[in-house]
DNA sequence: TTGATTGTCAACCATATGGTTAAACTATTT
DNA sequence: AAATAGTTTAACCATATGGTTGACAATCAA
C-alpha cells in the first residue's frame, strides 16, 4: 500500500509538472511517465486516461488559490488589513508556483464545464460578507464609490497579472529572472498602497 | 492573382480563429481547412507547415497590440490623458477580438523564442520619453513616487486581467455574456479613476 | 507454503495528425 | 490553339499518441 501511494503521488506531481508547463493539447503521457520515471502503463492503471489525470492536476491547483482568496475575503478584519493579505498571500503562493495562475486561466478558457462541476461540487461563492463590508466603508465614507466586484478585480489583476504574463514582462522590459522577481517583491508594497490610495481610503481611529 | 490572394487569406482568417481558439498544441491543421473551406494541402501550398503560419497568426497579434500601446505611450500628451487613451484603446481592441490576449500571452509563455525573433525585428523597446514623463511628473510632486514600469504594469493589469481570465470571472462573479461585457464597459471608467487616486494625480492648471 | 490479489512492464494496437505526391484543373502566355 | 505556369484535389505516408493486453513480479492472506 505504500507503494501505491508512491507511485500514484510520484505520477500525479509529474502530471502537475507537465501539464503546468505544456498545457493540456501540449502535455504527452509519455513525458509524464518519463518525469515519474515509470511505465506509461502505470498512468492508465492509475488515473484511467489523460482527461483524468489533467482534471486531477487542475482541481489541485483550483484548491490551492479560489478557496483560500475567498477565506481572506471573507475574514472580520478591516479592508486594509484584507488588502494586505491578499496581496501576500498570491505572492508567496505564486513565488513557489509561478506557472500556476497562468495553467488555471488558460485552461479554464479552453473547458469551462470542467470548471463548473469543481465550483458546484465545492460552494464557491464570492462571499457576501466582503460586499457588504465594502458597501458598508463606501457608505462611511472612508472609500469612495466603486462596486466591490470592481474592486476586487482591481485588487486580483494587480496581483495576477505580471505572473501570468511573465515572459512579456520579461522582454518588454528587458528584465533577467533576478530583476523580474525583484520587481514583483517591490509589488508588495506597491500594490496595496496603490489600491488604497486608488479607493481614497481614510484610517478609522 | 486575386484567387491567390483570396485563398490565402481565408487560410490565413480560419488559422486565427483556430489557432486563437485552441492554441498551437490543440489546434488541428485539418479544422482549419475545413473552417477556411478548403483542402487540406492548400494550407502547405500557401504555409509550408503549421509552425509557419502559426508563427504568422502570431505575429498578426502581436502587432495588433505592441506598437500601438508603445506608440501611445511615447506621444507627446499629458499622463493623464495617455492613460484614458491606454484603457480605451484596449477596451475596444479586445471588444471585437477577446480571445487574442490570453492568446499571445499564453503562447509567449510556452515559446519566448517565436517573440524574441520578432522583438529584434521591429525593435520594440519600452519608449524612454514615457519613463522621463513619469519621472518628471514625481519630480514636480504632480504624482506619487511610483517606478515608471510599475505604473505602465498596473494599468496594463487593470486593463488586460479581466479579458485574460474571461471564463474564472464570469464564473466567479456568476455573469453572464451580457454582465460580463457591462462589467468591462463599466470598467473604461473605473479604471481611469482608479490609477490617477491611485498616483494621486494632481490637474496641472 | 500456497493461492490470490495487486502492481509493473514490454510489446502491441488503432487512430489521429502533420505532411507529401502526383494527377487534374485553370488561367495565362506565346 | 498549344504550351506553360499556377492552383486545387484526392489519395497516400510516416509517425506520434493515447490507450490496451498479457505476462511476470511482488505482496498479502490462509
Amino acid at each position: 500500500m505504500s507503494v501505491e501511494k508512491e507511485t500514484e503521488e510520484k505520477i500525479f506531481e509529474a502530471a502537475r509538472t507537465v501539464f503546468q508547463k505544456s498545457g493540456f493539447e501540449g502535455a504527452r503521457m509519455q513525458e509524464i511517465a518519463d518525469t515519474a520515471n515509470i511505465n506509461k502503463s502505470m498512468l492508465h492503471y492509475y488515473y484511467r486516461n489523460k482527461d483524468n489525470l489533467f482534471f486531477e492536476v487542475f482541481k489541485a491547483g483550483v484548491k490551492k488559490i479560489v478557496p483560500q482568496l475567498l477565506a481572506i475575503l471573507d475574514k472580520d478584519i478591516d479592508l486594509k488589513t484584507k488588502i494586505g493579505e491578499i496581496v501576500e498571500f498570491y505572492y508567496l503562493t505564486f513565488k513557489e508556483d509561478p506557472q500556476l495562475p497562468a495553467f488555471i486561466i488558460y485552461e479554464m478558457n479552453q473547458n469551462t464545464t470542467r470548471f463548473k462541476s469543481f465550483v458546484k461540487d465545492h460552494g464557491i461563492v464570492l462571499p457576501q460578507s466582503y460586499i457588504d463590508q465594502v458597501n458598508t466603508a463606501i457608505q462611511a465614507k472612508l472609500i469612495k464609490n466603486i462596486p466591490p466586484k470592481q474592486l476586487l478585480m482591481n485588487i486580483v489583476s494587480l496581483c495576477l497579472m505580471p505572473i501570468v504574463a511573465k515572459n512579456m514582462v520579461q522582454m518588454l522590459f528587458q528584465f533577467d529572472d533576478d530583476n523580474f522577481q525583484n520587481f514583483l517583491n517591490e509589488r508588495r508594497q506597491i500594490i496595496p498602497e496603490f489600491i488604497l490610495a486608488g479607493i481614497e481610503y481614510k484610517e478609522v481611529k
